[in-house]
DNA sequence: GATGAATGAGTGTTCATTCAT
DNA sequence: AATGAATGAACACTCATTCAT
């Protein structure tokens, strides 16, 4: 029994491809609603599978929860070399939603499931990756501070209201695209994105320049 | 059978206990997690009685998200009278939160099991409510457009921050908490909504100022 | 669900009906080989209905075993009003095998599932037994001795012999009818019966009336 | 398929291991409860294996039965040259006492498993053990007989007390502890074993010279 | 000769729902 | 109008065994 996964996490083949259609079913039906069953015939395996691959269906959430939480965190790699603060904030907005589009079943998950039940493992591997996420948003609102260009805000509030604007944007993607739909465009999802961004970018910056 | 309910919504004092104990459970522990038989046992009622009151678990959920989702409208009533933009907009916020405060439990309810399944009954009052949101939301833009206080801002992207941030709020309670720690104060829930209630006008406020 | 029962041990007409079956099935095969569907489909139930009845397999066995051990106790009513000490003790053996025979699948799980497996619910109930049956025991032969007509022994290990006799009689039933079957008799049920009880008998009464 | 040991009975180290833990494994828990996974964990192998050696699980007990079951058989050796038939009678019991020490856990199996199912392949080794052994006790009693020193009694319900007393005794250790407990001794586990054999040779000896 | 990967069949249990009364 | 009894379907999970290598 490939028991050794959970410590080293070093998922073979088919397990990544469970992962991907558990990612996707969870995200779709919710954790509860997703049967071993369904995950095992989408995946075109054996119910055992499951278990032997991750010991229990719990363990699976578990297991892709960490494995692909690593993608979320915000990272300063991405407006180095940048000096102007309002684009280094720019740069971090695009990154976050960039990163969110390219795993979005794990954040639905995360934000489904995390809310009612006590997933007590991952429960604590989300509250650090929001621990890190404030820290790095921290780092780019100081700069813009000590460059004269920010007013101070709380980085905790505004990551806040960076994720919620997110979230909810998805979470009603159907009401908003039909608002949005009286516009000629070539491709929804990509419109939408670019609006969401352009939306992230704009109450960032009008928070942290509004004057009282 | 007795159907009628579901089109006259007279629901009796038995329905309402039931209704309410199952909000709880349901935000507690989520749809899928909580059985008609957890139900039944918290309300001292046989579990037969769900099904003979709401034909089903899945129309005592529908019931339950229609007969509270009305509490969830913003309403003018709340700014009547009141000339200020500024204040209108405030006073908007502030009922918005006390609507949420009411009854919490739906709200998490909502967000949870709306975007998972395609819980279509109900999917479309949701729907409602946000069209219905949006268009009084534009009201009090408008208003402060006209006076010469705002500039534009689409309310449907306003709302959807204002309606992510709190979420998100409410939702990372407990790292927000950690992060007010420092704060000497009689009670967190109420420090929370109050701070939550600033967050919220402030960034209203500027997204609605903000000169480019 | 009528829980109930634990509690009482009022056991309706279905759930005596399960567990007749459920006993026999379980001498029989043994615990672990008896499968909650071979006793539904054995009883005409569904496999529900165990659960139901019973909360789990386990339980089951719990309540089967509770429910009959009652009827193993000695008594001293068997005996009563009997002076002669030989007698007593025949009467008493007599009870004992005839209490045995009445429920013989319950004996059987008894000894079997108990050694190996720590069924700590039971484990009490068979103790408790043990230390009754000794102290009956125990009362007999005090009588015996105080007539003069016995020698003390232990009577732990008095009972021991008995009861470890009668066990390996009838484990070895097929091997012991194939050396009584040069004897003709009408029933070999009866016949078997018949020489156990004598045989034990006879060694208790040897044990109690040896001289050194 | 290295089908052979089944007719030669020529073990191997790693088959003789395995055998050591599947026999400690299924006296402690039974052979139902007890999964070749468990048994290949403790030995350190591949599950695999054990059907490799094997073929079966059922087969593994099988081997297993058969290979332990000869250190059980009653042998004259262990009286030869002696002349008293009560130190004849004694040093049989002595020795019957000594072989289910060296190998308990294989005696818990065999009266665990025996009665329940229908394990027809050991059935009757088991069978011709208990006949084998009937004959070596027939002929310590015929020799006492003819010495003079015994009356004759079916050394068939001879045996069955030894074993039956034995094997109660063992099984109720938990209970005859506590009743020993106010003898102050070194070790429990000596001690039962000496007190044991007392009595295995006192009813014995009781019964063979029992005077109607 | 030996084993990691894989599987079909089976396990006890829980579920929302139905039905007779 | 209301409910205790009952159930079929589904659940996550474990099992001994097989098979390709």
């Amino acid at each position: 029994m490939p028991n050794y996964f959970i410590e080293h996490m070093e998922l073979n083949g088919k397990q990544l491809e469970i992962i991907a259609i558990a990612k996707e079913l969870f995200a779709q039906h919710g954790f509860d609603a997703t049967s071993v069953r369904d995950i095992a015939q989408r995946a075109n395996i054996n119910v055992a599978m499951i278990n032997y691959y991750f010991n229990s269906k719990e363990n699976l959430l578990e297991t892709l929860v960490k494995q692909g939480i690593e993608g979320y965190k915000l990272d300063a790699s991405y407006y180095e070399g940048e000096q102007d603060p309002f684009t280094r904030l720019d740069k971090m907005i695009e990154h976050y939603v960039d990163s969110k589009f390219a795993d979005p079943h794990l954040y639905q998950i995360l934000t489904n499931e995390l809310n009612a039940k006590k997933r007590g493992a991952y429960a604590l591997a989300f509250k650090e990756l929001r621990k890190h996420n404030i820290q790095k948003l921290r780092e780019v609102v100081d700069y813009g501070v000590q460059q004269g260009a920010f007013r101070f805000y709380d980085p905790m509030l505004l990551l806040t209201s960076m994720i919620g604007t997110f979230l909810d944007f998805k979470r009603n993607k159907p009401i908003i695209d039909e608002f949005l739909s009286n516009v000629v465009i070539a491709s929804y999802e990509d419109y939408s994105r670019t609006e969401l961004t352009k939306h992230l970018k704009f109450i960032m910056k009008a928070i942290l320049t509004y004057e009282n």
